[in-house]
DNA sequence: AGCACA
């Protein structure tokens, strides 16, 4: 298994994250960039000397948690490769929304019961692996829907559903709001749509968080996705 | 390398 024998688990663990980034950028920078996956319900990073460098990102649905290891592996975030794994715990975002959570400080005597327990049946055979995780169908897959999941980050964003009378001199306003920012390309064959450039695909990332659905007329939410390669 | 949330 790619992940290193980690069951799935809906929340992400990434590791080799620049540990020079502030905490709330990281953060906002990471929901950014791993919202095009599914719901986050939230993003944990701690700056404490053995949690630097590290973060967590808890999705709404396993799924997404799958689609964003294999998909984000390795993709360089501030000039280091994220390395991605599934959670070893449950987030207690997720334990307080489905009911399971317990006080940290209760839930350290829980584990102490948990080893002496182990110590006492040595002998016992494993359990299936995340047999139900969730405790419940509370989990939904939504397979039918076309995400962005199968867009690359790229730093050119692909810009769809314009008014016809849009112009670049309107679209650089929009997004030379977002650092970064390098161009506006129009199509004049093809009206409609067009293509930003920024210097990297964070960036890219950003701002398309920022401008998803974007209104210039009531009728014309715009569609961003990262371009093809 | 390093798995927390107060």
């Amino acid at each position: 298994m790619l992940s290193g024998d980690i069951p799935p688990n809906q929340t992400i663990y990434i590791k080799n994250l620049n540990e020079k980034v502030k905490k709330e950028e990281l953060k906002r920078s990471l929901y950014c960039l791993f919202s095009q996956y599914g719901r986050i319900l939230d993003v944990v990073a701690l700056k404490t000397p053995k949690l630097r460098g590290q973060a967590w990102v808890a999705f709404s649905e396993v799924t997404a948690a799958s689609n964003a290891v294999r998909q984000m592996q390795n993709f360089p975030f501030y000039d280091k490769p994220m390395r991605i794994q599934y959670a070893k715990e449950k987030s207690d975002c997720i334990s307080k929304a489905d009911g399971t959570y317990v006080m940290r400080e209760k839930k350290k005597k829980q584990e102490e019961k948990a080893e002496r327990k182990r110590r006492t049946d040595e002998a016992q055979p494993a359990n299936g692996p995340a047999a139900e995780a969730n405790g419940g169908p509370t989990v939904s897959y939504r397979t039918g829907t076309a995400g962005p999941q199968e867009t690359a980050p790229n730093n050119i964003l692909f810009v769809q559903n314009l008014p016809v009378e849009t112009t670049s001199q309107m679209l650089q306003l929009l997004f030379e709001q977002y650092p970064g920012f390098k161009e506006v390309r129009m199509v004049e064959a093809k009206p409609g749509i067009a293509f930003v450039e920024y210097e990297d695909d964070v960036q890219a990332g950003m701002a398309m968080q920022h401008l998803q659905g974007f209104k210039i007329t009531a009728q014309n939410p715009m569609a961003i996705s990262f371009a093809k390669k």
